[in-house]
DNA sequence: CTGAAAAGCTATCAAGTGATAATAATTGAA
DNA sequence: TTCAATTATTATCACTTGATAGCTTTTCAG
C-alpha cells in the first residue's frame, strides 16, 4: 500500500466527460463493480479481473478507463465524495454557517440532530437510493481509514475532518462554549463512531440485535438512540 | 474467503505445547508476526513471505508449524481469544453472576464501568504489555468482523456477543429492567462501537484530535468521556 | 558418543496477479 | 459512404503468492 507517484495521468481517452460519443457508460458500470469489490476485500486483496467480470468488461477496459488498478481505486474515492457532497453539503454548509454567529444550546441541539439523522441513513442504510450508482461505499471507506491506502488524504480531507469538526463545534455550542475544545472533539468522534456498529461491523451488529436486515424501522430505532444521546449531552 | 474444510489436521510435528525440547520459539514468534501481518492486511492481503520475514524464519517453518496461511490465521483467533479471557474473564464472570440477582441502579453503573474501563485499555491501548505477545489485535478482530473470514464464529461466539451481552445486561439493570431487551443491546452496541474510533479509524481520531498517540494520559480522556455516557444512562 | 526425532533450509511448482502490446470492431461527423 | 477517433478483445508477459518435496542441521535421551 505505497502511495507512489500517481500513474501517468492516462494520457488518451480516459477522461470521464468525453461528449464524444455515447458508448462510454461501461465506465460506470466498472466504477460500480469496484466500488462493491474494493469495498468488500480493500485495495490488494481485491482484483481487477473479479472487477472487469462482475462490470461485464474485459481486463484491458480498466486500464484504458482508468489507467490502472490504482486509479480505478482513486476515481472510486472521489466518487464516493460527490456523492456524499450531494447528498450532505447543503445541511453542512447551513450549519457551518450558524456556527458563526451565537447560537442558543436548544438551537444547537436541534441542528445537531439535523445533521446526524442523514448522516446515520448515510452509514446505516447504505445504497438505499440505487440511482447514486454507490453500493456499499461504507466498506470503501472504512477499509481506506484502517489501511491507510493511496486515498487516504482525500477520503480524510473531504469527508472526515469536516464531518467530525462540525459535529464537534454544534457540541461544543450545546455545551455553551463559544469555541470548539479538544473534549468536544473527542466527544464528536465518539458520538459518530457509535454508528460504525451499522458499518464497520454490521454482520456483528444484525446478529446480536437477531435483525434480519437493516430496514427502514430498524434504522428510526438507531436515530432514536442517537437523539437520545444527543439529549443527554448537556446532562 | 470461503470457509472450506480444515487443512489435515496438521499430521506430524504442529502440536503446541511439545514438551519434547526447546526449540519451538520459533513458533511464538510466528504467531506475533502473523498477528501484526493480518491485523494490518487482513487474510488474504497478508502474505506469508512477509510473516516469515517478521519472524525470522524462512517459508516452509509456517506449515511446519500450523499447516498453512488458515492455520495460522485461526491459531492468531486463538491466541487472541486466550489473552482476552486471562484479562477480562475474572470481571465478566464476577458481573454476570451479579446480574443473577436483583441490582440497584447505582450498582449496575457502578459494575458497567468497571467493564467498561479495561475494555477500553484492551481497545485503545492495545498490545502495551509485550509480554503477551498481541500486538495489535484490534485490528486481526476488527478486519475479520467486516469481512467474514475464517475466524468469524469462533471471534463472534467468544469474544462479541458476551461481550455485548452482559453490557446490555448491565445497560438494562440500570435502566430499571429486568430483561434484557433489544433496546438495551443496541445502546450497548453502540456504546462499544463508540470506542471503535480509536482501533477502527485510528488514524483518523489521532489526526483529528492532533494527538501524536493514544498515551495513557489521553486513554483517560476517552475513559472519562465513556463514563459520563455511562452516566447519563438513565438521563 | 550415538541415533532417531525435531527443526530448519533450498529449490521449485502451479495458480493467480496487474499490466500491456497488438489488433480488431464500432461509432458517428464529414 | 468514408475514415479517423473511440471502444473492445485477444494473447501474453513478468511477477507474486501459497505450497511442498526433499535434503541438512540441530537437539537430546540413552
Amino acid at each position: 500500500m505505497d502511495d507512489g507517484a500517481l500513474p501517468p495521468p492516462a494520457l488518451t481517452p480516459p477522461e470521464p466527460s468525453a461528449g464524444y460519443r455515447k458508448g462510454g457508460e461501461a465506465r460506470a458500470r466498472i466504477l460500480t463493480a469496484a466500488l462493491a469489490e474494493f469495498g468488500e476485500h480493500g485495495f490488494k486483496a481485491a482484483t481487477t479481473r473479479q472487477i472487469a467480470e462482475a462490470a461485464g468488461v474485459k481486463l484491458p477496459a480498466l486500464k484504458y478507463y482508468f489507467g490502472g488498478k490504482r486509479g480505478l481505486y482513486l476515481a472510486c474515492a472521489r466518487q464516493i465524495i460527490d456523492v456524499y457532497a450531494v447528498r450532505m453539503l447543503p445541511l453542512v454548509s447551513e450549519a457551518h454557517a450558524a456556527l458563526a454567529s451565537p447560537m442558543s444550546s436548544e438551537d444547537a441541539r436541534a441542528r445537531l440532530k439535523a445533521v446526524l439523522r442523514p448522516l446515520a441513513e448515510l452509514l446505516v442504510g447504505a445504497g438505499k437510493t440505487p440511482d447514486d450508482n454507490i453500493g456499499d461505499w461504507t466498506g470503501f471507506v472504512l477499509k481506506e481509514m484502517t489501511q491507510q491506502g493511496p486515498a487516504f488524504d482525500i477520503l480524510h480531507g473531504e469527508l472526515w475532518a469536516p464531518g467530525v469538526e462540525l459535529t464537534a463545534g454544534l457540541i461544543a455550542r450545546v455545551l455553551g462554549q463559544a469555541e470548539t475544545g479538544q473534549s468536544a472533539r473527542l466527544q464528536a468522534l465518539m458520538l459518530i463512531s457509535s454508528l460504525s456498529a451499522f458499518s464497520v461491523v454490521r454482520p456483528i451488529a444484525l446478529k446480536v440485535l437477531a435483525w434480519p436486515d437493516a430496514g427502514a424501522a430498524r434504522f428510526e430505532k438507531v436515530v432514536a438512540q442517537l437523539e437520545a444521546q444527543v439529549d443527554a449531552l448537556g446532562r
